[in-house]
RNA sequence: GCCGGGGUGGUGUAGUGGCUAACACGGGGGCCUGUGGAGCCCCAGACCCGGGUUCGAUUCCCGGCCCCGGCCCCA
């Protein structure tokens, strides 16, 4: 291969007709279910001003996004949707008079992270959003958009997790906690939650007696090592009376010493003490957080200031007991009900997600769990949120995100207009259906290849094709002066359903040779009568 | 940013401390009157890049790049 000076840069694809014929698939079911419900296209450009996603996220985002300076001032490839459709809502670009507003998109989206299974750094999102209604039955609707377009491609195996982000936030308003102090508490209980998560996974597959992947040894290791780490230093700290932490809960985490023997246990298959282990390191992790919390405090910024917020331990428990929020809801609310007992806001939000799960049910959509561990970084949510996993696709599972976000076209500067919607992922959809193998059709590129014999009944052969494809066929004429048998090879690769041959006795007859390639049947006929069958096979086909 | 596993013609694979680096498909050419959707013959085409070890590296070692997984992150 002579050197390639040039090459695609890191985290794109290109798409060759295979891969685009896919893409172009789920793009059409899921524009076929989008327009279903009365959603209308719209696009905004792929470049914006820096500030338009700076403002919610923050600048840490400036490190996640592809940035440039033009004379107009920083700007970002676009790495989402929503925020550009809001704010074309707020510059006054829609008539709101028409309400709701039904919009969906499809585009691509860029991010600058690392490359992984399903995850680029140019993507494809399609989503909607359903502007101008506050009430359950809008949330509901999106939802049952998002679940219809899974079944409109046939894809079976998925997770749909439902939650509430005003449950967390009536509850902590009640208690006096700061807005942007809430802000920096989901990030934390994200990661806690996951790693708790990953850990109940590798003590379940033990525990069913499955093997650890070296993976899994690894990152169990790693996770309590870090644990480690932070108790070390904090028992240093202590001893130097620089520790706002009781001493006697800092033995507490103090971390097992079979974490140093974690290899030998496994070789050893002393499967008992390692699920003890795990147990024990659950509930490490867990308490390390709270102390984090309680006696440093929750790192915030008010007023350009760095500030820290010492959370009251009850609080706290809180917290930690939502983790465990996740089930059936006949199961979850109740329990929910209880943690929550003491916050007026958190009960009416209960309510009113309860109302949004009544809708859904309507829709006929009642697989899914209640959720309410759901927090991720989402500072723009404001109710329902929502996640559709696929566990066929690993790591990067995820294949939609939505939720309610009542206020950020008014933070954009527009009017004040209730907002819920979703984005799904496009490359996540197609890889999906690939592992769950579902074939998706890949309609032949022609359907009839004109076959011209020699170059005296080119005139006549083109005249053909242009006749037939006024009539609307696709057809393709043979260019490559080829000998007839290696021609009718190439139209069974190309899987064109039919041949039409020429050679200088059609040609002057002004008939042609039609032949099926699939019953390898040929038969004599006039032009217009070759139109007329093609057609009626085509249309058979259902293309 | 971190941790694994990989990179051999256009594609998919084989193989090797030294021999002409193999095979299939694809490409080019040739033979066979217009259905032999085939076959036969010939040709072109590759060891990711840079160091090191060695008489000699595609092979072993190190670094880089890229790909594939995973961690972190995920608006």
């Amino acid at each position: 291969m002579p050197e390639l000076a040039i090459r695609r840069p890191r985290g794109t694809r290109d798409f060759p007709p295979a891969e685009m014929a896919k893409m172009d698939y789920v793009e059409a079911a899921i524009r076929r279910v989008f327009e279903r419900y009365g959603f209308q296209r719209i696009d905004t450009p792929i470049f914006e001003a820096f500030d338009l996603f700076a403002l919610r996220s923050g600048e840490e985002i400036r490190s996640k996004m592809f940035v440039f300076t033009i004379d107009e001032g920083e700007m970002v490839l676009r790495p989402e949707l929503t925020a550009p459709v809001c704010r074309m809502i707020a510059m006054g670009e829609v008539d709101l008079s028409v309400k709701p507003l039904r919009f969906y998109y499809i585009g691509r989206c860029y991010r600058y992270e690392e490359p992984q299974a399903g995850r680029y750094r140019e993507f494809w999102q399609a989503g909607i959003e359903l502007m101008g209604s506050p009430y359950p039955e809008a949330d509901a609707e999106v939802i049952a958009v998002a679940v219809d377009v899974l079944k409109e491609l046939g894809l079976k195996e998925y997770q749909l997790r439902i939650g509430d982000l005003e449950v967390l936030r009536g509850f902590l308003n009640d208690n006096g906690i700061p807005g942007e102090v809430q802000n920096r508490i989901i990030g934390p209980m994200d990661v806690l939650s996951s790693s708790i998560d990953k850990l109940k996974m590798y003590k379940r597959k033990l525990e069913a007696g499955e093997d650890l992947t070296k993976e899994d040894l690894s990152d169990l290791r790693r996770r309590c090592d870090e644990l480690r780490l932070w108790a070390e230093e904090e028992a240093k700290r202590s001893e130097l009376g620089e520790s706002p932490i009781p001493e006697e809960l800092l033995g507490q985490v103090e971390v097992d010493i079979r974490l140093y023997q974690l290899d030998e246990l496994y070789e050893a298959r002393r499967v008992d003490e390692l699920i003890s282990f795990i147990e024990d390191a659950m509930g490490k992790l867990i308490l390390a957080q709270k102390l984090k919390w309680i006696y440093y405090g929750v790192p915030y910024e008010e007023g350009g200031i760095e500030k820290a917020f010492k959370m009251p331990p009850d609080v706290v428990d809180t917290l930690i007991s939502m983790m465990d929020l996740v089930g059936p809801r006949e199961d979850v609310i109740p329990r929910a009900r209880e943690v929550f007992g003491s916050s007026e806001s958190a009960l009416k939000a209960l309510d009113a997600f309860e109302d949004v799960l009544d809708a859904l049910s309507w829709y006929g959509v009642e697989d899914y769990i209640v959720d309410l561990s759901i927090a991720r970084g989402l500072e723009y949510y404001t109710g329902m949120v929502f996640e559709i996993d696929c566990p066929l696709l690993g790591a990067q599972k995820q294949v939609c995100g939505g939720g309610r976000y009542d206020r950020l076209v008014e933070e954009f500067g527009g009017p004040s207009i209730p907002a819920t919607g979703f984005a799904l992922g496009i490359d996540r959809l197609v890889l999906a259906l690939e592992r769950s193998g579902i074939k998706i059709p890949t309609p032949s590129r022609a359907d009839a290849y004109i076959i011209p014999l020699s170059r005296d009944v080119l005139p006549y052969a083109i005249w053909v094709a242009r006749e037939l494809r006024s009539k609307g066929l696709r057809v393709e004429l043979s260019l490559l002066r080829k000998r007839l048998s290696k021609e009718l090879s190439n139209v069974d690769k190309l899987g064109i359903p039919f041949a039409i041959i020429i050679g200088p006795s059609e040609a002057e007859r002004k008939v042609v040779a039609l032949r099926d390639m699939k019953a390898k049947e040929q038969h004599e006929v006039s032009v217009e009568e070759a139109a007329e069958l093609i057609l009626k096979a085509v249309r058979g086909m259902g293309w």
